[in-house]
RNA sequence: GACCCCAUCGUCUAACGGUCAGGACUCCGGAUUUUCAUUCCGGCAACACGGGUUCGAUUCCCGUUGGGGUCGCCA
């Protein structure tokens, strides 16, 4: 039999069952949920067709979005990106030919699309650099492309979810310099964006799926099913639903029950996957899941297809620990009679031992790296780094990433997260930074150690870019330059350093100095140069004589910034004091 | 266990049948220097294994091994 028959009978006229709202929420690029992508009539669809390959073209409309963005120049749209896309997904009897074994292969829109991308976290916690991860490359494959970077709240966990939670994640997307064309902050033509805010929509579509016979009512309890699987493990089966209800056509009053959908019980279900290439499912390994629970809430596999369909998304990156649910996706999409997006399995971000990276590896939330003074600039070239190159280039800016990343060349193995890597791109970054930058960007640092940043003028620059080349990170510079803010009398000292350059003519050599930069009525670097020249050469002293007994002096430590640096951090009252202690203590 | 994914220096990667297997991080030397750092030069270091296919395999195929992921009325 072919079940589309039956489908046909059932969806009626608008294919919509009553209550369904679906056109409003649905204006444009997509036709209405529940009216099938694939062209012709049912019996056209259950025939064999051969594969198609879907062309996609970036739309210069669209772009128009982006430039409203006032950051990178953006590159112009790439002919080439075009051309080459592999057909998205082709099923092997999917619910129509299942049941005869014939090879049905969907039909894609021939509207010319825009890429519609989305990155959909879930609100249960911190943004994680995985997650992070994903998000920059459907962005910047939207940039590319010129289309929409859709964000979506996946909160259909009540107990989980939580407002600040979501709010965090907005603000770290936004830190790392994602921004979305849609969104529940933004809105959009396809909200609202928050799953909990679309309840009435996924009862709806689960309710049609019911009446045209592509889902069904399981009254079995959660325990029963325990019970069920813990008999399979002990036979030695593989744990899974056995399908108990899906022929009984149960009612409404079987009590408390589930709705189920009727996967394809034979045949072979085929993702072309961007990253992963081909890969083979066997349809009789699908479990009929849960679309909607007992208390009527949907589950997170049904309301992830509904609202990509709904929201018009053509291509899904995700990362590939979804491989396993994508092809259960696929035949939702093919019950609501929706296109099937392109998909595109990101491999994970490894621990540095190559398991699963978790917090017992260190930091994983991206909040805790910005902490810890790693530059947005810095995290988004090393996450699109990870699995990626472009030739020999190790340092992009986002308007290189933009013109030069493609999901399609990212590698299919995952990646082990280095620690080492991310901070030498950190300290690259730090160290391209104009002066005004770098001190903005410092200056939160600075403060979470307490030091008084206020009234300091020119010499705030003058600390800062002291450490300019001396940093991995922001917090690193401001943990050095405590001894720029510090009380004279807070100095901790490197007695070995003392020991070795606090000696008697070094003493001699500080008072002078001491001397000299009081009636220095220039504090600025020439000026500073001259006096020191002038001393030395007076002296017959080399540099060497006299660099190590100021730095000692002036920060009580044997390594530091350049002489000038410290004197033009600390500025002349501070600079001229410590040399006169350092003298004292040299004698 | 079943299913799915993966496999080049320690790490991130390049190579798209013929290369002295390239670059970067880390590490180790050296140069510059005012200590440290920066910068510059140099060095160590890899095709997991076994079968095919081929005149020729790191590249293609199969298997083994190893690693990762998934097996919920979580997402």
């Amino acid at each position: 039999m072919c079940r589309s028959t039956k489908t046909s009978s059932t969806r009626g006229p608008t294919g919509r069952p009553p209550g369904t709202t679906c056109a409003a929420r649905t204006p444009r690029v997509t036709s209405p949920p529940l009216t099938p992508r694939w062209s012709s009539t049912p019996a056209a669809a259950c025939s064999k067709t051969a594969g198609t390959t879907r062309q996609k073209r970036p739309c210069a409309a669209m772009a128009s979005r982006w430039c409203a963005t006032p950051k990178p120049p953006r590159t112009e749209p790439r002919a080439e990106a075009a051309a080459g896309h592999p057909p998205a997904t082709r099923t092997v009897s999917p619910f129509c030919g299942a049941q005869t074994g014939a090879v049905f292969v969907h039909t894609p829109s021939s509207d010319p699309m825009t890429l519609r991308v989305r990155f959909a976290p879930s609100p249960t916690g911190h943004l994680h650099i995985g997650g992070a991860r994903t998000a920059l490359s459907n962005y910047l494959e939207a940039r590319r492309e010129g289309g929409a970077f859709v964000l979506r709240i996946e909160d259909t966990d009540p107990e989980r979810s939580k407002k600040e939670h979501e709010e965090q994640i907005l603000r770290d997307l936004a830190w790392l310099g994602l921004r979305w064309t849609e969104g529940p902050d933004v809105g959009g033509p396809f909200g609202p964006y928050r799953q909990s805010e679309r309840y009435d929509r996924y009862r709806a579509v689960a309710m049609d799926l019911l009446a045209r016979g592509l889902a069904y009512r399981c009254n079995a309890t959660p325990e029963e099913l325990d019970q069920m699987r813990a008999e399979q493990s002990a036979k030695g089966e593989d744990p899974r639903y056995d399908r108990r209800n899906r022929d009984k056509d149960l009612g409404p009053d079987c009590g408390p029950h589930a709705i189920r959908v009727k996967m394809p019980i034979e045949g072979l279900t085929v993702i072309d996957d961007l990253i992963k290439g081909r890969i083979e499912i066997r349809n009789e390994l699908l479990d009929d899941l849960v679309i909607l629970r007992t208390d009527g809430t949907p589950t997170y596999n049904f309301v992830v297809v509904v609202d990509d369909h709904d929201m018009g998304i053509n291509l899904v990156a995700r990362g590939d620990d979804h491989i396993n649910n994508t092809p259960k996706q696929i035949h939702i999409y093919h019950a609501l009679g929706a296109e099937v997006p392109r998909f595109a399995h990101l491999p994970m971000i490894l621990g540095p031992d190559g398991s699963r990276l978790s917090k017992r590896h260190g930091h994983t939330s991206l909040g805790q790296y910005r902490d810890m003074g790693i530059v947005p600039e810095a995290m988004l070239n090393y996450l699109a780094r990870l699995g990626w190159s472009h030739g020999d280039q190790e340092v992009f800016t986002e308007a290189e990433l933009i013109e030069h990343f493609r999901l399609s060349d990212v590698g299919s193995s995952g990646a082990r997260w280095d620690m080492d890597k991310l901070e030498w791109l950190n300290q690259t970054w730090i160290q391209s930074f104009a002066s005004a930058e770098l001190v903005e960007r410092a200056l939160p640092f600075l403060e979470a150690e307490g030091y008084v940043t206020a009234g300091l003028g020119a010499r705030l620059p003058a600390i800062i870019g002291a450490f300019q080349k001396r940093s991995r990170t922001l917090v690193e510079l401001a943990k050095q330059a405590r001894f720029f803010f510090i009380d004279d009398a807070e100095l901790s000292w490197d007695e070995a350093a003392v020991a070795k350059h606090l000696k008697p003519e070094a003493g001699a050599l500080l008072s002078a100095l001491a001397d000299r930069l009081e009636a220095e009525p220039t504090w600025e670097e020439p000026a500073l140069t001259a006096v020191v020249d002038a001393l030395l050469a007076e002296r017959g002293a080399k540099m060497g004589k006299l660099a190590q007994p100021v730095r000692v002096a002036l920060t009580g430590q044997g390594v530091g910034p350049g002489v000038y640096e410290m004197l033009l951090g600390l500025g002349k009252e501070i600079s001229v004091r410590r040399l006169r202690a350092g003298a004292a203590r040299a004698t």
